[in-house]
DNA sequence: CGTATGACGAGCC
DNA sequence: AGGCTCGCCATAC
């Protein structure tokens, strides 16, 4: 099942659902590391351009984008997400109490919806 | 095998 | 309520 933590990683973000965003703690968590946040976003920086892994739709748990460090522009990362329906802060911050996605078997949500 | 790196996260003041 | 520091984990060399 697990070749690698990277595929973990991979293999749990391709589960994100279209117009939803989770941070890279989530997806640690649901690979069985809580503490290997930062593992994510290193596995998810090693994926190439013309990659079928939804990374844009994985950010902080303070709800921003990180990728501005990496080369990436978080211009990109937020128009992407905004393609998919996914709203933004003034602070360029999403809610993740909105568009958090807690996880593949979570179909409970805060009522909001909007 | 050990050192260095890094798209994070939570705690402290 | 916000900014800074340490810890954590896996990968690469």
């Amino acid at each position: 099942m697990s070749g690698s933590f990277y595929d973990d990683v991979y293999r749990m973000v391709k589960r994100i659902p279209r117009g939803r965003v989770t941070t890279y703690g989530h997806i640690a968590a649901l690979c069985g590391k809580p503490r290997a946040a930062r593992t994510v976003g290193w596995a998810l920086h090693a994926l190439p351009d013309g990659t079928p892994v939804p990374w844009h739709r994985v950010i902080n748990a303070s709800g921003g984008i990180s990728i501005s460090k990496v080369g990436i522009p978080a211009e990109l990362q937020r128009a992407l997400l905004e393609a998919e329906g996914v709203e933004f802060d003034l602070r360029g911050s999403v809610d993740l109490k909105r568009w958090g996605w807690t996880g593949p078997r979570r179909f409970a949500r805060p009522s909001g919806g909007g």
